[in-house]
DNA sequence: TCTTGCACATA
DNA sequence: CTATGTGCAAG
């Protein structure tokens, strides 16, 4: 994000067809698909049609500009703007599970210092990620489609502990948010092989987790923007009565009403001096996306699955880029992917490379990964499976999970970390160690919540994005991004224990290691 | 840096 | 009305 400027500078579109326009009226930036292998399973699975939109992308792109900040509590903080989406080219009658997970964007620590951030370590480890699951999944294409899907009840916290299926950040860190897509249509439930799922990236909303506000520049933002923070709006004069309030004296209040918000405008930033400049419309428009499809069965394989580590491209920096989405249907590991199958297909950012560039990748569902040289590679896998507590008895729980990485700190996120049931039978597999599953809690009464957590493993930027490139074929993405796939495991099971523990509310997580690099050196945000 | 209680706001 | 989401400032 915050740097900016550089992605947006140039809208070019590289695709014409593809994309949103930077200027598109609103703020709708159809997240493309564009599938790359439309005949391919994908299509089939008619993932590869799915684009996805980012509500509000102007007010991200302001916050973006400057350099978001999101606060991080101990009892759980909302993200604001809210990520909301609009989805369209879902199969109506399908019914899809909409994610949400918020994976890190980089392994650096940030501070904020002389009005701007900049690097001041290395990240600690990545938490246990955690997987937000839609209150509505699953739920059919119709139900989706039908207005826009908010995610406004996400809550980030900076507890470790958090029992109450939070996803968990470390302050000072930059993070990115992606939604994932799964296709969990009876016939193709969790359970079964095919199980389709799609990510969506959007590279504008990048923030920054806080404990307080650093840039005072995104307390405005937020307190222009927010409702909940209406009270400090005010004219000057408002001002100075809040202050003599706070003071202790009490005068009259003025009214408020003259707040001034910006309306979102337009994608230009207006914050008058945004720094940096990113102008970038292009970022609306769509995520990159991948599809994929996976027929593996086995735990194993699940649990082989390619890392996907993907790295962001860096959305930042690159200039025009736009969004696209990708689609990787990998039915096998055979097929499409097969030939990439690079043992971890995993995107890569060329970021400073090709300003333009972007990639998608796709990752080999087969293969086990060999990990990443570099080693950080994550490799999130999704599984689905029937949960008994649903609701619904065809409720499915989603989960995450990727291989642990080596590392100890790790490890021990994933002790407390809850996990999926899946886990455990993928976790033999694993190279690491296996996550202990733990229970679930529930906050939520519908079971249709399910939380998992990614473990997420701070990847060597610089290099692991490069190894194996693979890249994809599509057209470059601009603004949203990637995508990368994973795998869903295919086998239903049930585990006993963790259904009592799972009670309505299903917080799953699972670990997975899953470093998305945006790299950008600095936000700076500017200014 | 982070936590807590507050006034003020939404829903 | 209640419950809950905000940033602020003090600790």
């Amino acid at each position: 994000m915050a740097n900016g400027g550089e992605q947006f500078g140039l809208a070019e579109h590289p695709d014409p067809g593809c994309v949103d326009s930077p200027e598109e009226p609103k703020q709708e930036n159809p997240s493309l698909t564009l599938s790359n292998s439309p005949q391919t399973a994908s299509s089939q699975q008619g993932m590869g049609s799915i684009k996805v939109v980012l509500h509000d992308r102007e007010l991200w792109t302001k916050f973006d500009e400057v350099g978001t900040e999101m606060i991080i509590t101990k009892a759980g903080r909302r993200m604001f703007p809210s990520y909301k989406v609009k989805v369209i080219g879902l199969n109506p009658k399908t019914k899809y599970i909409l994610l949400m997970d918020i994976v890190p964007g980089d392994d650096h620590r940030y501070k904020f210092a002389d009005n701007k951030w900049s690097i001041t370590g290395k990240a600690e480890p990545a938490m246990p990620g955690r997987l937000y699951v839609h209150p509505d999944s699953p739920a059919t294409g119709a139900h989706w489609s039908r207005q826009l899907v908010s995610f406004q009840k996400l809550k980030l916290t900076n507890n470790h502990l958090d029992p109450f299926g939070h996803i968990i950040l470390n302050s000072m860190h930059k993070y990115q948010p992606r939604l994932h897509i799964v296709k969990a249509d009876e016939n193709n439930g969790f359970g079964s092989k095919n199980t389709a799922f799609c990510t969506h990236v959007f590279p504008e909303t990048a923030f920054i987790a806080v404990t307080s506000y650093q840039n005072h520049k995104i307390t405005q933002l937020k307190i222009e923007n927010n409702p909940f923070a209406k009270g400090f709006r005010g004219s000057d004069d408002n001002e100075l009565h809040r202050m003599a309030k706070l003071q202790g004296k009490d005068y009259p209040v003025v009214p408020r009403s003259t707040v001034r918000q910006r309306s979102c405008s337009t994608g230009i930033l207006s914050s008058g001096e945004s720094q940096a400049l990113r102008g970038s419309p292009e970022t609306a428009g769509s995520p990159y996306s991948c599809e994929n499809s996976l027929n593996s069965t086995s735990p194993q394989e699940l649990l082989g699955a390619p890392p996907t580590h993907y790295t962001l491209p860096h959305p930042h920096l690159q200039p025009g880029q736009q969004p696209q989405a990708y689609n990787c249907s990998k039915r096998k590991a055979e097929e499409n992917c097969s030939s990439r199958n690079l043992q971890h297909a995993y995107k890569k950012t060329f970021n400073s490379g090709s300003p333009s560039g972007n990639e998608s990748y796709c990752h080999p569902s087969s293969y086990p990964p060999p990990p990443p040289p570099s080693g950080i590679s994550s490799s999130p896998a999704l599984c689905l499976t029937d949960s008994p507590y649903s609701s619904d008895m065809g409720q499915r729980q989603a989960c995450m999970f990727a291989s642990p990485q080596p590392r100890i700190d790790e490890l021990n996120c994933a002790s407390w970390s809850y996990s999926c049931p899946l886990t455990t039978a993928m976790t033999p597999m694993e190279p690491y160690p296996p996550y202990t599953p733990h229970p679930s809690y529930s906050s939520s009464p519908q079971g249709s919540r399910l939380s998992a957590t990614t473990h997420q493993s701070s990847p060597p930027l610089g290099e692991h994005m490069g190894h194996d490139p693979y890249q994809s074929s599509g057209p470059s993405p601009q603004s949203s991004q990637n995508i990368y796939n994973r795998q869903l495991s295919s086998s239903l099971r049930e585990y006993p224990r963790y259904t009592a523990n799972l009670s309505p509310p299903l917080y799953h997580t699972l670990e997975t290691h899953t470093h998305i690099r945006c790299g950008v050196p600095e936000w700076s945000a500017a200014s």
